[in-house]
RNA sequence: GGUCCGGUGGCAGAGUGGUGAUGCAGCGGACUGCAAAUCCGCGAAUGUGGGUUCGAUUCCCGCCCGGACCUCCA
């Protein structure tokens, strides 16, 4: 079994991956908080991840994935005031577009996928342990955690307490004892949602919804946490300050792994600039498996800059593909192939293992059928090429029309009257149509790219 | 301002202390009525100034440029 390298953001090295237990893989990541369409960046994280679990999965004999889902937020109650749809709609819709996508894209659905609204009592059975030890204060009603009682705080972000007190540029709440204390629990007014605690009612701060739900599927030390490079601070600083805190003696998660961020001409997409792409807006426009490629034609860690060049890129790059499968109807998937499995476990090197795609196709399209069995092999594993070619190429248009279009030309072309031949062509072509002659009078039709 | 990450052909994007992958685009050729696809071939890159070294794109330092984070964010 070829060993797993990833770069771990706590100590900014690359790794090799030693699970606690190597019987039982486990792996939290942050998923979406539901109060709106997810967009492209969005979309790159829960590809990331998704590509990581397939390749545990192929490692490992039992990995449990967790992903959540965000259902409490203060996003969500402001989105509910304006529009005046109840909470519980907005998030029921918000998670079933969230799944919608996720399955266009191919993404496979976590192990356990939690909510936040599910988890209260553990969120507060989480708070009363950090008060319980000291961490943590009641004050106004919000429960703080206490920066200043924690050592270790600021080691994910590579950051010392100090500087984020001096750094911290929000309005300090007066019942905070240092400004880079943190809610745990807020209290919420009586049109606000809020559940039953010791501390009145009230709901859960950001940060605490991950640590009790990470715990609760998967124990107080796992092997991998995830997410985009943007939750390093605050909200996994936060995260793990609770729950090393609340658990002690517990390293929480042993490895995390951050990806870098989507961007569009240069600059970060996110939902607070407000340039970004909702993953519905580019499935209009390319295949959802286009869109899949490329997100996995960057490293995991850099930054990715999105385009609609990459997009047709991409899908040329599945046409080649998808023809080497083509030329090997027969080629079941089989084994993945060393480079590809090599360039996947050495930190996810997804541009290594498509250039190594790249040569199965070539040899494929020379003839070899174990390479087309292999390039069919990693393009599952990566969560690409599971498609029938000819519904890659043909899927979706009238095949009849063409084919009666076809014959036309054939006709015409057989009385050597080309002008009529290409005209028919043509007409095709601008219905996004491309024809391709075969040997012996044999002509086979594609949509472009 | 502080912390961190990065700068590789026209574009995208890997690797590497010793003649710089891969894809897209371009150019030439084969094939084709012409195309398309396929095949063969070609040109084309390590931001900048130092240092270490027999040798640096790779390691170290300065500079320039870009990006992320600094309590909403994947």
């Amino acid at each position: 079994m070829p060993e797993l390298f990833l770069t771990n953001s706590l100590s900014r090295r690359k790794e090799r991956f030693t699970p606690l237990d190597p019987s039982h893989v486990r792996m939290y990541v942050c998923g979406p908080t539901v109060y709106d369409l997810a967009h492209l960046g969005n979309a790159r994280a829960m590809v990331v991840f998704d590509v990581l679990a397939r390749l545990l999965r192929a490692l490992y004999p039992r990995v449990t994935y967790v992903r959540n889902i965000t259902d409490i937020d203060d996003k969500i109650n402001t989105r509910a005031a304006e529009s005046g749809e109840p909470i519980g709609a907005i998030t029921a819709r918000t998670t079933a577009d969230f799944h919608a996508d996720m399955a266009a894209l191919g993404v496979l659905p976590p192990d356990v996928e939690p909510r936040a609204t599910g988890h209260v009592p553990e969120m507060i059975e989480v708070i009363e342990r950090l008060i319980a030890s000291g961490h943590a204060y009641a004050a106004e009603g919000h429960v703080l955690f206490a920066v200043a009682s924690f050592s270790e705080y600021g080691r994910l972000s590579g950051r010392s307490p100090d500087e984020l007190l001096a750094g911290a540029r929000i309005d300090v709440a007066p019942y905070k004892r240092d400004a880079g204390d943190f809610v745990l629990w807020k209290p919420s007014t009586p049109d606000q949602p809020g559940w039953d605690s010791p501390w009145g009612r009230g709901r859960p701060g950001w940060h605490i919804e991950c640590s009790a739900m990470s715990w609760r599927y998967l124990g107080e030390t796992f092997d991998i946490h995830g997410g985009g490079r943007d939750l390093i601070f605050p909200h996994h600083e936060n995260e793990a300050a609770q729950s090393l805190c609340a658990f002690p003696g517990s390293h929480f998660a042993r490895m995390w792994l951050h990806n870098g961020m989507l961007l569009v001409n240069g600059e970060k997409m996110s939902k607070s600039l407000g340039n970004f792409f909702t993953i519905r807006d580019v499935l209009d426009r390319a295949p959802a498996e286009a869109v899949r490629l490329l997100l996995l034609r960057a490293q995991y860690r850099a930054e990715l800059d999105f385009s609609d060049v990459a997009l047709a890129e991409a899908r040329k790059e599945l046409d080649r593909f998808y023809r080497a499968l083509e030329r090997h109807p027969d080629a079941v998937a089989g084994a993945v192939p060393e480079p590809v499995m090599g360039a996947l476990c050495d930190d996810m090197n997804t541009p290594l293992a498509l250039a190594a795609l790249h040569a199965l196709a070539d040899a494929a399209l020379a003839g070899e059928a174990d390479a087309a069995a292999g390039l069919r092999a990693s393009g599952l594993l990566l969560g690409l090429l599971g498609a029938d070619p000819a519904a890659w190429f043909r899927g979706g248009a009238d095949g009849a029309e063409i084919d009666a279009a076809i014959a036309a030309r054939l006709a015409a072309r057989k009385a050597r009257d080309f002008a009529r031949a290409d005209a028919i062509r043509a007409e095709l072509a601008a219905k996004g149509i491309v024809l391709e002659d075969g040997p012996g009078g044999t002509t086979t039709w594609r949509r472009a790219s």
